[in-house]
DNA sequence: GTCTATAGGCAGATAGAC
DNA sequence: GTCTATCTGCCTATAGAC
């Protein structure tokens, strides 16, 4: 590979200064909010004056929605693991596994997701009509695929896959919460683990997916 | 009763006043978060001249303290069903039920309670270590006990509150991403119903606390 | 108690040197 | 592309007439 040319090196550049602007701003609205958030605050959080955020982007509102945007996409990502599975105990499982993952790994991500939808989803509000709706209805199939093979039991595939995003997101969105509870202590790697277990234990066992205990 | 003396008139008309207040309060901050929302705007919707809410709530961080707080107190009292209950069946089954209730009647105290807990819970974190402890407390005693007399399956107690306040509160926090789910059209009764149903249906069973189907 | 007018401060955005 | 200095507007809070 030859030596980077100035403009193969701008590009690298532009990336890594983009990348560290998002990060940065991805904990500081979800600590925040989007009006408590400052671009001055988030300048200081990726060590860069304001005025190189302004240069990337353009206004506060469009680093907002790259933001969302980026949180988003691991959000589907997740959903592989639901199709490619025979039935419900390993579909289910699989999908429950993946998203109290990203509730660990992506907290701030999935606050900053939390608060734009609670405020009225002023700015992806046609991901939630378009991506979003697709998604859903296709996994609805599918869950109602397994209970016409009796599979599992016929639950409202709709109100299922509500409860699967409350109960795996309620660990980042209210994770102080929870530490709280927790003696102010971060869950640690057994409790994440009790976490995931019970969840998955309940729903499959509540839909009718496991063999009777 | 004589007529209202001065001194009543006056403070009747203060409830009036901050009871108006407080409402649009807890809209606005609903809508816009703390950092969004404005004095002017909160004003507006109460139809009053801006400097009437200084008047009666001196700071808007003490303003968002009352609407908190009195969230928290609608919060705690539908806790009440759970330990009046003979088992999980009959505990459970009512706090689900009360808890729809209150993210279907209050979903801006629910949606301002998440935002505060999501970014830290600067204003009331002195609750959650305090009222809040207690409370989850009481109720993990009252779910070992069921568990001990074999009316439930062995199910970490602390995991399965963190389950009920995850899925019913998901109802008014992402209602807006529910409705948008739902043809842009608000739940109607049958919704609701078989929303509470589902959850209690799948949760109940999940534990082992319904006769098996 | 109520309201208008305004002070004081801070945040988003930009101009322009380097 | 980077950064300092600054403009402009809005928001909280209050002074002071009524």
């Amino acid at each position: 590979m030859p030596k980077a040319s100035p403009s193969n090196s701008k590009k690298l550049r532009r990336q890594e200064a983009e990348a560290l602007i998002l990060s940065a701003a991805e904990k500081v609205f979800a600590e925040a909010g989007f009006g408590g958030a400052t671009m001055q605050l988030i300048a200081d959080v990726a060590g860069l004056p304001k005025a190189n955020l302004h240069y990337y982007f353009p206004t506060k509102e469009l680093l907002y929605r790259q933001v969302v945007q980026n949180i988003f996409e691991i959000w589907l990502q997740a959903a592989d693991v639901f199709d490619q599975a025979e039935g419900p105990e390993e579909g289910i499982g699989a999908y429950i596994d993946a998203k109290m993952e990203i509730s660990r790994r992506h907290p701030n991500g999935s606050k900053v997701w939390a608060s734009e939808v609670m405020h009225g989803a002023p700015v992806i509000q046609d991901y939630l009509e378009t991506t979003l709706t697709d998604w859903t209805n296709g996994r609805i199939t599918v869950i109602e695929r397994w209970i016409s093979e009796g599979r599992m039991a016929p639950i409202d595939p709709r109100h299922l896959l509500y409860m699967l995003w409350a109960t795996t997101q309620h660990y980042a969105d209210f994770g102080h919460q929870i530490e709280t509870l927790n003696g102010s202590a971060p869950l640690s790697d057994a409790q994440w683990e009790a976490a995931k277990n019970n969840i998955k234990t309940i729903i499959l066992r509540g839909i009718g997916a496991l063999p009777t205990a």
